[in-house]
DNA sequence: TCGATTTTGTGAACAGCTTCACCAACTCTT
DNA sequence: AAGAGTTGGTGAAGCTGTTCACAAAATCGA
């Protein structure tokens, strides 16, 4: 299940780090630079400087020696890599607490990604609306998503109906997909899933609080 | 700024996976199953079989050749090494649409977490209630921490206020923090943050997609 | 008991990612 | 114009993680 790298191959461990790029030049825009350093890009990225010099030259020769990047050309540049000029249509599945939070989320303009809907099982919340979004029917998916342009969707459903609302969203064409339930889901070959579980990340958290704990402060090093 | 590996190391890929084992783990126990081969662990968790043999040997020999694990006992096994035992208590820091919604989730419990206190700026939400739990004023931080032996703490402020979070959850002990606001903020050594940015996902889901709207449907592979 | 079968645990090969070290290219000062 | 200082690009080395392949150890049936 790799994905060829035909025009310009980009490795994975690189394209998680694009967005984080673009956050942080849009950060160091509204500071008012227009030039910056790998070294500043860097420390406003949270990584050193030599990963982002080697990250940025696969995507060409974006930098001037003694002087550094400019910041909107290599915005521009990253953005258009990760597809950013159209925003993305985005759909949600399931408006319990998090669907609904994630729904009102302001933060998501920016970063070339718009929330066109939301989709419900539970008939009580259909109509109702968030932020100024309509909830829709779960069984509407298929004319939602086509209606509205929808690429990607993501899972915000108990871990029982995740797999059946992938399941439906691929039916309807959708090839990319976060998923926020705990659960693991099985995706045909050519659809990309990416899972976030909160309470995994605090679970790795636990390991290394576990570990300071009974080794006491001295096993931490720098 | 990398933790030494002292009675057992595991490697941090390995940690990484071994909450997605618990998950798997427990979704077994409730279909009745009490011994599962790696293969069964593997389909469950969304990894193959050769990785689950290779983590679960760095923590010792549990498994039965030509039987499988067994699936309670491993649950406690690796339940012991994240520190599962007794309930890790978080914090939650600020209490809009993302930081309600986490405060409300009922799927913590289960995976030996506790969130004991949420904690708030604007002074209009102090003293309203989430599911049972009361707003307290950001101030009171250091108090809380200290009255509900708080080691954990989620950040969902903006992003703008992300980095004063972190600096007096430091202040008050904390050492282990996810982030969710979308910045990236500095930590001194020995304390563990990791970082969950909904955006970033759907931008790594973006190049794929876009990857695949340029190259066309031939350029994936299995 | 013995052979067939299953499945773990692990050394070894392989692949990918990060870090280092340094050259080349640019600016700035004098 | 030349030297000093700065910073990007990149090959090479080192490290971490994954996959492969198979011996060791268990079960089961006859």
């Amino acid at each position: 299940m790799t994905i060829l790298r035909s025009p310009a191959g980009i490795p994975d461990a690189t394209v998680a780090r694009l967005p984080l790029y673009l956050r942080a030049l849009d950060e160091l825009a509204e500071t008012g630079k227009n030039v910056c350093s790998s070294e500043h890009l860097a420390t406003a990225a949270g990584v050193n400087s030599a990963i982002v010099r080697k990250d940025l030259s696969h995507l060409g020769s974006y930098g001037t020696r003694g002087v550094g990047y400019e910041v909107s050309f290599l915005s521009e540049q990253i953005g258009a890599v990760v597809g950013q000029a159209q925003p993305w249509h985005v759909v949600i599945v399931g408006a319990g607490h998090l669907g609904s939070a994630l729904a009102a989320y302001q933060g998501f303009g920016p970063r070339g990604v718009k929330i066109s809907a939301v989709v419900e099982a539970d008939a009580n919340l259909i109509g109702t609306r968030i932020d100024g979004i309509e909830i829709q029917s779960f069984a509407e998916l298929p004319t939602v998503v086509a209606e509205e342009s929808i690429s990607m969707a993501v899972i915000a459903t108990p871990p029982t109906a995740a797999q059946e609302a992938v399941d439906a969203l691929v039916a309807a064409g959708v090839r990319s997909i976060l998923n926020f339930a705990p659960t693991a889901v099985q995706v045909p070959a050519g659809v990309d899933i990416r899972q976030v579980d909160v309470a995994t990340e605090l679970q790795i958290l636990g390991y290394h609080a576990h570990r300071r704990s009974v080794a006491g402060p001295e096993a931490v090093s720098s």
